[in-house]
RNA sequence: GGUCUGGUGGUGUAGCGGUUAACAUGCCUCCCUGUCACGGAGGAGAUCGCGGGUUCGAUUCCCGUCCAGACCGCCA
């Protein structure tokens, strides 16, 4: 179909041109025997004139036809400054109805109607406005840079299979019956992790892969059951190797896409961060930092902080300087009851005004203490703490949710910056109070510290990986780790999760018999694309950057996907129908 | 699995124990030669998500259910 031009693209130096142009009617504004319409195609839009000889001609059109016109580019008398096509319009010489268009649900040209559930079900109209076709195009550009990046590096891509074993440990799978093994199935993959480990022992070398990965779980805002992982992975490396290209791409990322120069990444232990932020991805462009207060309670006559320091918990405080009087009471149930979400049973709280503590705990709080916060905080008129004590681990992240949310309730985020931050030593093991045994924090093909591995066994608790996240802004963007190439420390991995050497050997036999012909060391990452363009878009919903995104139940408004499918295609496949 | 929020013309909202269910926009008809959120006149369009209960009477209150969203659990 002959086109001569994009509409979004033409400009002044256009004017007398004779065009040919194609798209749909944005907008038509009609007065009388002079019709005005808006011609969008992907680029943008531009203003087209008919006059009374083709008044008639139009007079039918309605928004989102499809229109194929001839014209003629024309200075107008009148500019609009707010269209990049604003200076010029169309005088129409022809114009060729190429399609009608029912009214549509949603009006395309109003970007703001419509709620979500509407827009995804007719996804393909929402795509014709500026927002998620934004979104894809910039998906779009970060994976050519990504792959003329990695390709110059001496990287290669390879696909690895959708239809995988399926894995015990971990997510929940996505399972795929086998037609031809009846009562078997297949499982598609959590990410190509063990896949591209057996690239290493292949000898690839420097893989990545731009990855559709698959798992079963519930949703979030920043979550789909479909995602797209920028999987790396290399041999012969360690830590620094790997966290120089993934900052070199992210370098080459920010200044191609947002013109921004990074500068080198923070990092912090994963230790560090859980007792100055209470998260493992925090937010570092604010600061209002944890303190554990332990300390001072030591000796304290207050029965609930005294029970938990016995048990081996611990009081955590943020102080709030000068904001004192911005939560009223009610605010401060409201933000108990939000940090309860996290476990906590209580959130403390102390004001400091004429020169005395006042608040929910200042009565069973001794005057030493009080004098010892004062101190430790350089407590002001007007300054606040809010106390969590529990459990480490729910005193942490607890009061890390509720700074995270004063953060972003009083606007404390500079959200011009971007704050890249390795987390570094993370737990080997996390212990699982129902299961009763430790489980890999991370997957059990991770190496633990070269220092911690005689901790295997004997000291579980106190055993670090040589795993590492990449954090931007408070998302986790990437997961990696060096993995474990010796079958020895395998085998100790194996055995201090409790997985005897059968279970091992039948659930990833087939992946570790490779380990025997000689494993180069290596390790990667897997980057979350949908939470990098997420991130560069200014989204917090990651369905805005997914062309056709599943729903919280993890189905598809468009398609009613999943459904309900018929007893032959079962039977084929050895499924019973309980009905 | 749990907690919370929402569901009213095509779309987005308002509303309320008794209404002719309101407003905006879209849609349809007519008028209009410089609009660009065009303007003007008129019109059509809603069993108030579904089921049950309370009540003389329920869109409104209660219970259940479905759908959508946020969060916790979960996500090696």
């Amino acid at each position: 179909m002959k086109r001569t031009h994009h509409n979004g693209e033409l400009r002044l130096t256009n004017v007398n041109e004779k065009v040919t142009l194609v798209g749909w009617v944005a907008k038509r504004r009609n007065l009388g025997s002079l019709v005005f319409i808006d011609l969008r195609d992907r680029s943008g839009i531009v203003q087209l004139v008919f006059d009374e000889t083709m008044e008639e001609k139009v007079k039918d059109v309605r928004n989102e036809y499809v229109l194929q016109i001839e014209g003629i580019v024309s200075e107008r008398k009148d500019k609009n400054p707010k269209l990049p096509t604003g200076d010029i319009e169309i005088k129409v010489e022809t114009v060729n109805i190429v399609n009608t268009a029912e009214t549509t649900p949603i009006i395309v040209a109003d970007e703001t109607d419509a709620l979500e559930d509407t827009r995804l079900k007719y996804r393909y109209l929402d795509l014709r406005r500026g927002p998620i076709k934004n979104n894809l195009m910039l998906r779009h550009e970060v994976c050519l840079i990504v792959r003329n990046f990695l390709a110059n590096l001496g990287f290669m891509e390879v696909e690895t299979p959708i239809l995988c074993k399926s894995t015990p440990e971990g997510a929940r799978d996505y399972l795929v019956p086998s037609r031809i093994s009846n009562g078997k199935f297949y499982a598609l993959p959590q990410s190509p992790q063990l896949y591209k480990q057996l690239l290493m022992v292949g000898g690839i070398e420097q893989y990545f892969q731009i990855a559709r990965c698959f798992r079963d779980e519930d949703l979030r805002a920043d979550r789909q059951p479909e995602f797209t992982q920028i999987d790396i992975e290399m041999s012969f490396v360690d830590e620094e190797d790997v966290w120089c290209v993934v900052e070199s791409l992210m370098k080459e990322i920010f200044k191609k896409v947002k013109n921004v120069e990074l500068s080198a990444f923070d990092r912090l232990p994963y230790v560090e961060s859980m007792s100055r932020y209470g998260s493992d991805k925090p937010d570092t462009r604010f600061g209002l930092e944890l303190n554990d207060v332990s300390e001072i309670f030591e000796n304290t006559t207050f029965e609930i902080f005294k029970n938990i320091l016995d048990a081996k918990g611990i009081i955590n405080a943020i102080c709030l300087k000068g904001m004192g009087d911005k939560f009223s009471r009610k605010d401060l149930d409201k933000l108990q009851d939000y940090a309860k979400v996290y476990g906590a049973k209580a959130l403390s709280y102390l004001k400091y005004s004429n020169n005395e503590l006042s608040g929910s705990i200042a009565k069973v709080v001794s005057d030493d203490e009080k004098t010892a916060l004062i101190n430790h905080f350089g407590l002001e008129e007007n300054d606040m703490l809010l106390f969590v004590a529990d459990k480490k681990k729910v005193a942490q992240t607890a009061l890390g949710a509720v700074r995270l949310k004063i953060g972003h309730d009083f606007d404390l985020i500079d959200t011009s910056k971007f704050n890249f931050l390795w987390i570094t030593n993370f737990p080997m093991f996390e212990y699982v109070e129902e299961e009763g045994r430790y489980v890999a924090a991370h997957h059990p093909f991770t190496s633990p510290n070269l220092e911690d591995v005689d901790k295997l066994m004997t000291d579980q608790e106190n055993c670090y990986s040589r795993a590492y996240d990449l954090v931007l802004n408070g998302y986790e963007l990437l997961s990696g780790s060096i993995r474990i190439h010796d079958q020895k420390v395998q085998a100790k991995v194996f055995e201090a999760i409790g997985l005897s050497d059968e279970e091992a050997k039948d659930k990833f036999g087939w992946f570790l018999e490779a380990f025997k012909y000689g494993t180069p060391p290596h390790g990667g990452v897997g980057i979350g694309l949908e939470r990098l363009i997420m991130i560069l878009s200014g989204t917090d919903n990651i369905r805005d950057v997914v062309a056709f995104p599943k729903t919280a139940s993890a189905s598809d408004l468009m398609s009613e996907a999943p459904n309900e499918v018929d007893a032959k295609q079962l039977k084929e496949l050895g499924i019973g129908l309980n009905k």
